[in-house]
DNA sequence: ATATAGACGCAATATAATTGCGCGGGCGCG
DNA sequence: CGCGCCCGCGCAATTATATTGCGTCTATAT
């Protein structure tokens, strides 16, 4: 789960294990192992050895945010006033301290990011989109609110792979 | 982990748990519980409750796209030329058959998505845009390519929380 | 003050995870 | 083409974890 070794090797066996768990990340070995169409040792093998490779990093339960209280998930564009590398840096830094902020993209090659971030309300999100605003060599803040979420699937897809 | 029912009352532990397993989805019931305090009996029964009242919705092994041999992952902003609710719809379904569609956000108010994608190379995400605006009724389509991403949390902040 | 519901922990049981090991197939070398 | 080696599999045994039943305690409402 850390060790990041070689890239490996990877067959149908592996790529259905690494579907099976990315759809239910708890579910037991013996159940993985059945339909992997595998015995557990084997498949529990396997499993350590992707997650030593780094193939799987981690696992996650996937909680309600609206039910705990965050009622608002939004994304916003960052422009910066520079694209020097100790700029973008302080920012990244910058954002790491903040909890609300979940994930944080550089795009389009330096100067912007994309961060999604989460709020408890309207005024927490307006708190936050200002602190974004005045933080230092923050030139333009672009919010897309989120009105709705259609489909939010974690990792990618596990058909036609290389690996 | 589907059942949906009442919104429970979350205590300090519950909020343990919860944090817990968003760090790690696979941490055994036993070093959960005494993470939490309380023996694994009881634990587990929080757990179960939690799922049930929809809190935890599931748990995901947290894949790496780029070794897996997606190596790009980008946003898209697509502009609707219509709000009307079926075009809307039509939108939603049609990149639901997508793999390569991972989250697609209604953005403010309607007639405007906030897509996240991944792709194999730059030419199979030429591909992927190129569909996009040829889409029905897409007016723009604006590319956020990801240069990196500095954080990814899952989850919501899991402090000072209601519950 | 007392009955009641809820949550705990212990103890027992059922399952699952993990380890050691021998077997068999595929591959490369002679 | 045959021989041995390496790898991955599955079985069986062991250890650990998950799950269930139950008696106890505490906070709450009557």
């Amino acid at each position: 789960m850390q060790t990041e070794t070689e890239p490996l090797v990877l067959d149908e066996i592996d790529r259905k294990i690494l579907a099976e768990l990315q759809e239910d990340g708890r579910m037991t070995n013996v159940e993985l192992a059945r339909r992997a169409g595998i015995s557990p040792p084997p498949c529990l093998r396997r499993v350590r050895r992707l997650e030593e490779a780094g193939y799987i990093k981690g696992y996650h339960a996937d909680t309600d945010g609206h039910k705990l209280g965050w009622q608002i998930a939004f994304f916003v564009i960052v422009g910066l006033e520079s694209q020097k590398l100790s700029v973008l840096e302080a920012f990244e830094a910058l954002v790491a301290t903040w909890p609300e902020v979940r994930e944080c993209h550089m795009i389009r090659g330096g100067g912007d990011f994309l961060l999604k971030l989460v709020a408890r309300d309207a005024a927490h999100e307006n708190q936050l989109t200002q602190r974004l605003t005045n933080a230092a060599h923050v030139a333009r803040v672009q919010t897309l609110q989120t009105i709705r979420t259609s489909r939010a699937l974690s990792g990618v897809p596990m058909d036609r792979l290389y690996g």
